[in-house]
DNA sequence: CATATCTCAGATATACTGATATTT
DNA sequence: CAAATATCAGTATATCTGAGATAT
């Protein structure tokens, strides 16, 4: 990464461009460019810190999830539709826990086509250890306060729910 | 993708695990997921509507920096530094973009070590429908009002600015 | 000589398409 | 038989590491 700061904000100049060029919906544009590019820099603080667990955040996110599931096991396919990731994917996703012997498949006990994942001792163990870290780096340097971290939540699950991504 | 709708918000439910494990820093963790979440469906959104222009998302922004800049060229350590991405990742970039037609490389006037990357009329004219077509969807159906969107970009920008994005 | 800019080769991660086996 | 679930093979994209070429 060439990681190197910059002396202004880059999706403020965009903005300003949008709006000189008179092209439309410049919030819109400057909200949206706003997300990416927050995105991207939470995300590489995050896998910075997992990547001495050996994780990447999708993986993360896949062990966290069984993790606090009821029976610590969950279809594949579950997993993918609340990951919303594309079936292979999540089917790469779980080969590569398995290989590390943090979750193992087991048949299902009704449904004879689908396949679990059951997170194990080790994976628990992991997924504690991994959430520590990241609750002192990455997903903790904000910098919003609380009042600031609910709204943010509140303005993005109106997007979130806008975009479909569920119904209440 | 498996494009499937949830019947809750699976952010929220998150944040009551983590509230409900005694996690710390729930707000922030719920903050945090937020924008990996959103990013996730927007990123889909624009590429979407990006693919049948033959751009994806990155290859998009650095056409539109080009686009903005005054003479339409930049070095490419410059726009790599500007959106963030990896040296490799730019030339590889700049390499289909290239490909496409959209943007030619010339030499740097003063600097022999230095490669500018300029951007074509084909590539100027796809610039622009691009970003119409963004405007018709994806960056624009956030479902937020004008108030809302500048506050998200507010509150972003200071998750950005704490992240050392940019200074000012 | 040390640094900066770009490129290339190789490795890894994720995603998508299309096909297949199995079960419902 | 049609639909659902998971997997596999192959392809594409993007990222990163490490090395090297050229210029400052």
């Amino acid at each position: 990464m060439a990681k190197r700061v910059l002396s202004f904000d880059p999706v403020a100049e965009a903005h300003r461009q949008w709006q000189a060029h008179d092209w439309p919906h410049a919030d819109n544009m400057a909200a949206a460019t706003s997300i990416m590019r927050a995105q991207q820099i939470v995300l590489a603080q995050v896998e910075q810190t997992l990547r001495p667990f050996g994780l990447t955040f999708a993986r993360y996110e896949a062990l966290v999830l069984l993790h606090f599931t009821r029976k610590g096991e969950l279809p594949l396919g579950k997993m993918g539709e609340r990951l919303q990731v594309h079936p292979t994917s999540m089917t790469n996703a779980v080969d590569r826990l398995e290989a590390q012997g943090l979750v193992e498949r087991t048949p299902h006990p009704v449904d004879g086509r689908a396949v679990l994942a059951r997170i194990t001792p080790a994976g628990k163990h992991l997924a504690v250890r991994a959430t520590a870290a990241l609750s002192a780096h990455g997903f903790t340097e904000l910098g919003l306060n609380q009042r600031e971290l609910r709204q943010l939540f509140s303005l993005l699950r109106k997007v979130r729910r806008a975009a479909g991504d569920f119904v209440d």
